[in-house]
Order: C-alpha cells, then structure tokens, then sequence
DNA sequence: GTTCCACATCGACGACTGTCAATGTAAGGT
DNA sequence: ACCTTACATTGACAGTCGTCGATGTGGAAC
C-alpha cells in the first residue's frame, strides 16, 4: 500500500552509477510509515524505560509482577506505572491483570519489526 | 568518550539457541548503558529523522549532499540541518564537507549495535 | 575586492516529556 | 461492613523537543 517507488527517483539516484558496497535494503519511508517506526523507537528513548524493559525481558517468556519494579530500580510507584502505559501503547509489552498484581511481558514481533528496520545499514 | 569497541557486545550474548520459550538473553542494563543506547533511540525517534536516514541509507556507501534532502521532504533547510546535526551527534551518521557541500553517509556498526540490543527478544 | 551560494547557528514559539506527591480505584482479606 | 494492598490517574513542576524566520559563516566564482 506503500506509494513508494519514487523515493530513490526524487533525483537521488542520479550519481549512481555501480552497485553498492554497503549492504542496504532501504525501503523507502514514507510519511505514515517514518511515524509508525518513530513511535516505538521514542518508546525506547528513554533510559528508565529501557532498564525497565530489561527487567521484563529477563524473565523470558515468564510474565513479571510491576511491584517487582520499583524498588530494583529506585523510581516511584507512580512513574513506573507511567513508563509501563508507555511500552504496553507502544506495543512493546503486553499486560495482563492476575488479581491485584499487573503482569508484563514482551511482545517479540515488535522487536523483530525493529531488527528489519535496522537492516538499512 | 565513551569507548566504542564491543558494539554488539553490551552483554547481550545473541540467543543462546536454547530451548528457553521466549529466547533472552537480557544482560542487565547499568544505568550508564541505558543512557547510551537511549540517546540512539532518541537519535531515531522522530519521523522526519527517520526519512532523512532513509535518503541516506538508499545511497549505500554513496555520501548524500544535504542540498538533496530539503526539497523531498518539504522542511526548512534549518530544519535539515538540525536534524542531522542530531544524527551525526548520535553518531548514525559521518558528515563530510566537499567544497561547500556537507555530505552524508551512514555508520553500519552503530546500526549493529541497536540490532544487538534488540536481540532481547 | 564583491557577490552568490550552501550550510550552521540563534531566537522564539508551542508542544511535549519525566518525575513525584497526592488522590482515586478496584480487588482481597479480615 | 472495614481495612489493606497494588496499581492507575491527576496535577504540577522544570526541562526538552521540533519547527521556522532571521542572521551568521565560510567557501567558490567573478
């Protein structure tokens, strides 16, 4: 659905002249697309979030209590819920309610949707 | 600065290939580690970052002159310039002067460093 | 010298972000 | 019923961000 096709025909490819010594895919990005991928690269842009991440990620596929946050890495109650809201909406983590307890785990596809963006280079 | 060398190598031993559910490999994240991979993230969490980078990355190895990315994307040429001032900061991107010219072209292994990264899920 | 060009920087604007104390909410236990 | 627990939401604060017009800078051509 992507209206690509002109993105490397906008005048850039005009010097090129060999095949390409650097690996590269380069789907060419469009509006909605650049906006997509921005959202979750900005997911990770912050570094307690990603600590958080990590916590979550190390339990495997094995899901991870939020009261088990907090206190590893020395933030408040609040801006941990904060930060979680902001990886679930990105799509980076899932959460499921066990009683009381919020538990989170890790969605892969949106991590292996980020690799294959990272392949331009 | 901070050392560059083990790219891929920020304690994420690229899945085990065991039998885990979810593989992991989760090397815990320092807060130092955090901060530096955050502000890659940050490099490209923005849209019109992301369409840049593009540009570039469609030239392969080819160095892209900036007077090339204003016009395809519709922004200011301050806004060109900021932008990859922020790239090139984050180190994505080398910039080169030609003449006048500053040219771009992309860094493959701090690409590789953010695919290591990912590979905690 | 002067004049143009490509790009960087500055300044300002509105919008957004991370953080926490205080408060709200909903489920369990008594 | 009441109380406790686990978490979400609100409100406020300072800080950062993206964007562009205006201006500065330094090279190239005349």
């Amino acid at each position: 659905m992507t209206t690509t096709t002109d993105a490397t025909a906008t005048g850039l490819a005009a010097r090129t002249g060999s095949e390409e010594c650097c690996t590269l895919s380069a789907g060419p990005v469009d509006t909605v697309d650049a906006e997509r991928i921005a959202s979750l690269f900005k997911a990770l842009s912050d570094p307690t979030r990603l600590r958080l991440l990590f916590h979550v990620a190390a339990q495997g596929c094995e899901s991870v209590c939020a009261c088990d946050l907090t206190e590893p890495l020395g933030i408040s109650q609040p801006t941990v819920s904060h930060h979680m809201k902001k990886l679930v909406d990105a799509g980076l983590l899932t959460r499921e309610q066990k009683g009381r307890w919020a538990h989170y785990s890790v969605v892969p596809s949106a991590f292996a949707e980020l690799r294959a963006f990272l392949d331009i280079a």
